[in-house]
Parts: C-alpha cells; structure tokens; sequence
DNA sequence: ATCTATTAATAAAA
DNA sequence: TTTTTATTAATAGAT
C-alpha cells in the first residue's frame, strides 16, 4: 500500500527505516486503539526500535504492569495444564506397557495361552525353545569351564553380558522407546549367539550350577 | 476499508464484534511481524478479548516476559532520571533563592549596595525609610500604651503580626513560590498600615522598648 | 511534515 | 472460521 508494492525485509537504507518504523509504528497503535474500542479487548504493546527507543501503548484501565501480570498468570496456568496432561498420558502410557509386559512374563510361564492364536502360539513355542537351548547351551559351557582346570578369581564374578542392570531410575527415554515397542514386541526375535536385555524379563535364574 | 466505513465505537452486535475482533487481531499481529523485520525492531504484543481469550506476539530471539524485564528497566531509568533532574532543578531553585535573600539582607545593611542602579537605590532608600518610619511609630504607640495606665498581663506577649513564624518546616509551596517571587521582589511594597512577612529578613529586632 | 498513487486491510455478505 | 469482493485505510516514494 504506496506508491510500489515492498518485500518484507529488513529496509537497508538507515534513513528510511526510520521513515517507515515511524509510520508503521503510529499506524500499529492506532490499529490498537480501534480494537480496544470495536471489540471491548486490552491490548498492550511493547515497542523497541534497533536505536533502542521504546514506545508502548496500553488500554485504558490497566497498564502495562497489569497486563503483564495478567498475562503471566494465564500463561502459567496454561502451562501447568498442558504439563498436567503430559504427565497424565505418561503415566498412562507406562500403566499399558506394565500391563503388557506382565502378561508377556504370564504366557512365557504357560498361563493366558489360551489367549494366543496358533502364529503367535509357534513364536512363542520358538522363543521357548530357543531360551532353553541357550540356557542349556550356557550350562554346558560353563560346566566344561570348571571342569577344565583350576579357576582364577576373577571368573567367580558375574560374567558383564548377564549381569548388566539399568540402574538409572530417571531413564525416561528408555522407559518411552518400551512404551512405543510394547505393540510390536512379539515382532522381536531372541538371537541364541547375542543374549540381550530382552532377556531380563524372564526371572534372572542365576544360570551358575551349584 | 471495507463495503462501507464504520464508527470506532463499541461493536454491539456480539457475532460482528467477535468477526471484527479476529479480523483486526489478525491484522495487528500481521503488521506487527512486519515491522519487526522491515525495521529489525522488537514487539511484544499482549491481548485479552472481551470473553477473556488471549493472544500474543513476540518477536523472535525475545520473549514477552523478555520485552517487559527491558521495558521496566527502561522506564524505571527514566522514571529515576525526571526524578533526579526534579531534585535537581528544585536543589538549583533553593540555592538561587538562598543567594538572593541574603544579597537582599546584605543590601538592606547597606552592603553590596554599589551594585545598584539609581532606581533601585531609590526603591531601597524608600523601603529603608518606610520601615524606619513603622518601627519609629511602634516605638511610639508603645510607649504611649505602657504610659496610658497600667498593662494587662497578655499585652506582654509578642504581638502576633511581628511574631508570626511559619514553623511548618515542610512547606514545600511556599519555598517554591518564593523562589518563583525572588526575581521580582524589589517590586514589593512594604506599606506601613499592614506590616508583613517581608519584614522577617532584617533581623527579627525585638521592637519593644527595655 | 505533506501529498497521492498504489497496495493492503477489512466490512458485509455468504 | 473462512472466502469473496467492494470499499476504505495505510503507506511508499517523492517533495
């Protein structure tokens, strides 16, 4: 709206960046103005130029401290509120992956299988058998191991693969990623050459013999 | 601009007002983008609707509660500074008028008196003669009343035209307005028939007679 | 600051 | 709320 239509970026020529901050200022207030009337709103403005000069506009019956305050109170309810139903989806979230994980544990055990239709019956009879070979394949191994010959000290500690714990209460990020896995848990396979955390929900039988 | 010009009034009409409002709302944060970027300025806009919604805008690498930390420091600056420049100016006053009556005093004892010009001479040798004239008459009346006969016990007191003092040592008006007087102050005519407050700067003489 | 050709905002209606 | 469109308002560039 003049005399050629302007790209908005910042106006170079010191000279009239002033001319149209000028302008533009004075018409920003009055568009302010009209609305606080047209529409019975508060509106205020907090204006610095890059020469640092400031310029506010505030309606009539409050000012800017006022408004401030005003704002800053809804803005924290607002705040706490949307933090309010992030923690509620969490807790929500790990309330399912609990649940899930629980009957996970139940059917490794044999219970619930009735639930269980004849593909997921196979994976898991798979997954069963393929535990227990590592299982028996561990014992064998270690067997040999102390038959062999006398043991130095450090073998009588837990071996890291199987001992591994997260003891970082705070792991939220892990906690999440199981809550996104949870659905898609079955997809996983335990690989007998790589025992992996997976693992851990199974009862951490301590595999030494006597 | 529009299908036709409206008031700057109070929309009634509930529907048009909230349309309005969102329009023109709109439009201001439009604008205020703009002028960010056309003259790298920095806004910060807080708005309440009539129905208590709110909105805001603020420029980028700020924030609102940015913009009102610097807007209170600036006008703390400057409310501290008028109120400096104020002390300032009101310290200047006193001085002036501090200057003025003493010269005042000093010429009245007929120091300094090489300073004045032929009306002003004329003028204090006047004020001097008249003064000596009221004093002389109270003199007289004195020592016509304690002759007459015998005194009553409270026209021992001071009489309170010459005893008057304005011990209220915050009356700021009134130091003000005689430094705005002090200029002007040769002007002033003691007339003999109301002795005043212009008589306390030769001395508080005791006028009564041993 | 003032003047205007031009663009931008928007009132009313849908 | 959003779109459309006739009109008014804002303003870019010049003075």
């Amino acid at each position: 709206m003049g005399r050629g239509k302007i790209e908005i970026k910042k106006i170079e020529n010191t000279t009239s960046r002033q001319v149209t901050y000028s302008k533009r200022r004075s018409g920003i207030l009055k568009k302010a103005r009209e609305l606080t009337v047209l529409c019975d709103a508060q509106i205020a403005i907090i204006m610095f130029s890059n020469t640092n000069k400031h310029y506010e506009y505030c309606s009539p019956s409050t000012d800017i401290k006022g408004m401030y305050d005003r704002y800053q109170q809804v803005t924290q309810t607002d705040l706490w509120s949307t933090q309010y139903e992030k923690m509620q989806n969490t807790l929500r979230q790990l309330k399912q992956v609990n649940d899930d994980l629980r009957k996970q544990i139940r059917q490794r055990t044999g219970a619930d299988v009735e639930e269980l239709d004849m593909d997921k019956l196979r994976d898991l009879e798979a997954d069963l058998d393929q535990s227990l070979t590592t299982v028996r394949n561990r014992k064998f191994s270690y067997i040999q191991t102390q038959t062999d010959t006398y043991k130095k000290k450090e073998m009588k500690e837990d071996h890291p693969i199987y001992g591994y714990v997260d003891n970082n209460p705070g792991n939220y990020e892990n906690t999440l990623a199981m809550a996104n896995g949870g659905a898609h848990m079955y997809g996983y396979r335990v690989l007998p050459s790589q025992p992996n955390l997976h693992n851990m929900g199974f009862g951490m039988h301590d595999l030494r013999l006597a």
